[in-house]
DNA sequence: TAATTCTCAATTGTCGACAATTAATTTCTC
DNA sequence: GAGAAATTAATTGTCGACAATTGAGAATTA
């Protein structure tokens, strides 16, 4: 057994983890309200510090701030989520290069195995490993490439993503197709085939973003947290008490 | 005379600004230390504010913080040259194409003077007029795009580059060089040619980065500000005093 | 009653003080 | 004199309090 380093975290940061969590595990609907002197009492911490952390996801485009006024979750119009699958795409398929220009054996097992992985959650029909193991399959993409910056990038688009997913019922393609699209993927990148793994990664996020902004533009008059246009605020959050 | 509406800005925000313009304006050098307790005495603020502003550079990745020890201007690495230009590329082949691929008349019309200023500035040999709009019609693409994640991205990404440009002498070619490379880009784009103008303006930054990833590495043993690779600090920069 | 002004509760913006931690310096021991 | 231990100075981490601002509701006026 191997020791660790122990860094104690400062209270900054697990105040913006635990927040971050929050919201993107649905805490708070999109455009909800949060108040530092609320949060501040819930995690037990000063108002100093939560604002911090708040400044932090503020960052991350989690949550926005009206001054004087009060945080919000960031409602995401139909322009966002497009936004966020081009971005998106053109990210992924930057790593997908790199990573055929630098593959070894270790990286192709990896891929092979989270590929597997989402194949078996696929047949057993599991939605939630599905959409657990489709994630994953692309962060590997990314993480393989070794570039930090667009792994960091990925990161906050990938939060933000999840703002949706979490309040959008499911809107997922049959399980089949599930498999049938992310296959290529992988054999692309082990081929080596560079222009194929680009393109293929391309699509396949405009696509995915395609739909999402479809559902987004039919659903709008029926939710109702979607658009929030002006950004104004909705209250009865009270989950934080 | 129309009036426009007035908004103050908080004091944490032009606090950022100010040490932004601080940092990329080489008031300190990579690896330089900042302390909260002169910031705050030397812009006027309270500690805290200053603070709040220096997790906003961190969030920018301008500045690095050490625990209980301090602050210091990130020092950028070759390998991080080598990030920031192939994220670029990767950002500017996104807005190239969704530009073309939503042309009108009035955009083609600013791509062109910006490319007419800066064949102007290369004329006259105004090295510091080249750099500006050298700049200014990459940003231009990007901004005329319309895809506001990509342009928030890219500003960040161009203020780490200009850490470089302004620690680094004259890497640059010759001004004939800047004409010949930049022409086709806008070429690219008015002729509506997609791919054209993503490949172009791809290979454009990489090859960019290539220069400036060289230019590092020869220079690593010279400079005596540049990799510091433990990302240890070099107190002396008294410049806010 | 409709429109305007005033008031006030709620919330963020800013600050200075104290605690925790680090890194250098000094002291101590051999 | 050299290395380890204790001390100390410097800096960040966290906090509670007060000031500034906002938005909604009450009071006012025509």
């Amino acid at each position: 057994m191997e020791l660790r380093p122990i860094r104690k975290k400062s209270a900054e940061v697990e105040a913006a983890e635990a927040l971050r969590n929050h919201v993107v595990g649905g805490g708070v609907p999109p455009g909800g309200r949060l108040t530092e002197m609320r949060l501040s009492e819930a995690l037990g911490l000063s108002r100093t510090t939560v604002r911090t952390a708040l400044h932090q996801l503020a960052n991350e485009g989690l949550v926005v701030q009206m001054p004087y006024t009060g945080w919000s979750v960031t409602s995401l119009s139909s322009e966002d989520a497009w936004e966020l699958y081009t971005l998106r795409g053109s990210l992924e398929a930057l790593a997908a290069r790199l990573l055929t220009e630098n593959l070894d054996s270790n990286k192709i097992d990896q891929l092979q195995r989270a590929l597997d992985a989402l194949v078996a959650a696929c047949k057993k029909g599991d939605e939630v490993a599905i959409v657990d193991h489709d994630l994953g399959l692309h962060k590997l993409v990314v993480s393989l490439s070794g570039h930090r910056r667009v792994a960091e990038q990925y990161r906050l688009i990938e939060q933000q993503i999840r703002l949706y997913i979490i309040w959008s019922d499911r809107l997922m393609p049959s399980s089949g197709d599930i498999i049938d699209t992310h296959r290529p993927i992988v054999e692309a990148i082990v081929a080596g085939d560079t222009r194929a793994a680009e393109t293929i990664l391309r699509d396949h996020n405009e696509n995915a973003g395609r739909v999402l902004v479809e559902f987004l533009n039919n659903r709008r008059d029926l939710t109702d947290w979607a658009p929030a246009p002006a950004g104004l605020l909705r209250s009865g959050s009270r989950s934080t008490d």
